[in-house]
DNA sequence: TGAATTTTGGTACTAAAGTATGAATCGATT
DNA sequence: AATCGATTCATACTTTAGTACCAAAATTCA
């Protein structure tokens, strides 16, 4: 639903609440059976409830524009046929590590980290590391 | 102040404000001057706006520990003996540019570039350029 | 003005990064 | 069993990065 339409709803609910409970209030103060305190008591949690669920709701649209969502894009890892030892190196290489101590760390050859990070580099449409670290986390690929 | 007693204080003010208004109700009923539509509406909105004041304030707290403060640290770099024209070449390494490039950006020689580049490696303590990036974030030198 | 710092650039070198190509191994799938 | 993708590794090569050392302008500042 749009910020626009839900803003409208909520209006259109406190003016059909007022409305409803003026009507009732109205009505039941020519009605014995029922004491008038009873009826304006009701209206009157009814509104409190009604203004604390509509105070939330103005800054819940809010926090959700402030909260950084930082949260691996499996999706898009798979769409760019991302294989999970490339993600590692690529990991390692936004951590600053070098060829060597990545092929140190994952106990495989300085070859074996070349070809990764090359295929790497096509795969993210780049040409140097300091790039594919950028675009990681553009992509939310590494945090 | 806590946040136990801003609550205790706002559940206070709910429970005053609703006592009020039920005595407001009730003696304005047996006064004619005073219309009972008018006391009520004048209480329903009161009610309203402060079941908004209170929605608001549950979610206030949230919002302020989530905003992140990321301002450069002017002192930091001075203390580090950083030039203006380092960090320009650093701000430049963390856009993912190669030397090269870097060098035709400020119309200077690679030559020239390296040296930069040198110097800060030296004043942030670090061995590669993916480093000097981290660091340079970490200590609030470049956003 | 004189001194200190910044900026610039060169040469020469070593080290690291990146490319290209081919190939063996392994696990899962068909 | 054959195929496919992922992982591994090697060789050979080109390019970029980084170090060391030096030195001339340009700027800033006392």
């Amino acid at each position: 639903m749009s910020p626009l339409l839900k803003t409208v709803l909520r209006f259109g609910l406190i003016i059909l609440a007022l409305l409803i409970l003026f009507q009732l209030t109205n009505a039941s103060l020519f009605i014995p059976s029922i004491s008038a305190d009873f009826v304006i008591g009701i209206a009157a949690i009814v509104l409190l409830a009604l203004g604390i669920y509509l105070g939330k709701g103005i800054k819940k649209e809010k926090i959700v524009e402030v909260k950084p969502i930082s949260i691996i894009d499996e999706k898009r890892i798979l769409s760019l046929g991302i294989s999970p030892r490339e993600l590692e190196v690529l990991q390692l290489i936004s951590e600053g590590l070098s060829n060597q101590e990545i092929a140190e760390r994952l106990f495989v050859s300085e070859s074996t980290i070349k070809t990764h990070i090359s295929n790497l580099f096509v795969k993210l449409d780049v040409k140097r590391r300091t790039q594919a670290v950028i675009r990681g986390k553009e992509w939310r690929i590494i945090p």
